[in-house]
DNA sequence: ACCCATTCCTTGGCCAGCCAAGCAATATTC
DNA sequence: GAATATTGCTTGGCTGGCCAAGGAATGGGT
């Protein structure tokens, strides 16, 4: 393979990570499992993160892309770029929103939904690949775990991002 | 703040990641989480990715860009522009391997040495911030999961690696 | 000595994702 | 009703990161 290989670097902590152990461990892995997701989405023709948007249009149909950044947390920007470039794929079709001038509307076109099985297929699959040697409880215990993390790392990002907007000069 | 927001997300899980929900979560935590480094590290001079190559370089001292391209598991095409731009930022410099004129040899500058206490203080920051709430044991296990992970992701990783590079024709 | 495979790096092209800036349409306020 | 703020989206520019392709130096085989 040609490719990088991210899950094989050397497992060595780094000296100056010593006071992020876990941290260091969760972006080492998670670049891993993005790069094996990504291999599968791309026997699908999709690029990585783009399964997300994709996931969303399938469960909630037609969509303001406004709903989208919302929803993936993604900057307006990105969620631009990525469905113009899902548009010319004919994955994705956009339409002027009736009701508001301003917004567009998205939704899947037949080939997007078409793409949905092999989507499901990849999660499970990479599921099963990764969760390998865990018993349900140790994957239930993992996922409690993450999802700490996730308030945790969602609450910090709150409080950054309140500072900047706060007028009143007395906070 | 004007920036995306990872972690505000909806945590809903989106119906076709059913088969995959820890792979769902992964993703989103570490978005999440590599969003909090960035800002950590913006205030530092850095951009995310960057941190990891300066802590090899502090780690191990002058380097070859193969031995980086290597530990860090990277392309060898984002090594050589990442190490660019690191060094028209001057916290790294390179030279031409006098033992081989193809190599190129990578050391951290002074200014370079000098950002390894702010990153430190990064990591060690993000992670009693991230693992808020998580008694001793819990991330003890948090970590040795994430580390059975790691190297199934490593095994799949390989193994698709060796596919195309098995020149027998029996393969 | 020569040819050839391998190794090391670079360039160009592409996508995800961010920030800053800006335009258009809607909502709000006076 | 008009001035103002807010919302919704787009463009340009930058980095991280991948792939494909190619040039230069080394090493091995004959």
């Amino acid at each position: 393979m040609t490719a990088a290989d991210p899950a094989c670097a050397d497992p060595a902590l780094p000296s100056a990570a010593r006071g992020g152990p876990v941290g260091h461990t969760l972006a080492r892995v998670s670049r891993a499992h993005r790069f094996a997701m990504g291999r599968r989405l791309r026997a699908l023709g999709l690029y990585p993160g783009q399964e997300l948007m994709m996931m969303r249009l399938w469960d909630c149909g037609a969509a303001r892309q406004s709903e989208l950044i919302r929803f993936l947390g993604l900057d307006p920007s990105t969620v631009t770029k990525m469905l113009q470039r899902l548009e010319q794929c004919g994955w994705v079709r956009r339409r002027p929103d009736p009701a508001d001038r301003r917004a567009v509307l998205v939704e899947a076109t037949e080939r997007g939904q078409a793409l949905r099985a092999g989507v499901e297929d990849a999660w499970s699959d990479l599921e099963e690949s990764s969760l390998a040697g865990l018993d349900p409880a140790e994957r239930t215990e993992l996922a409690r775990l993450l999802g700490v993390l996730a308030e945790n790392l969602r609450a910090e990002a709150d409080e950054a991002g309140e500072e900047g907007d706060c007028p009143a000069p007395g906070c």
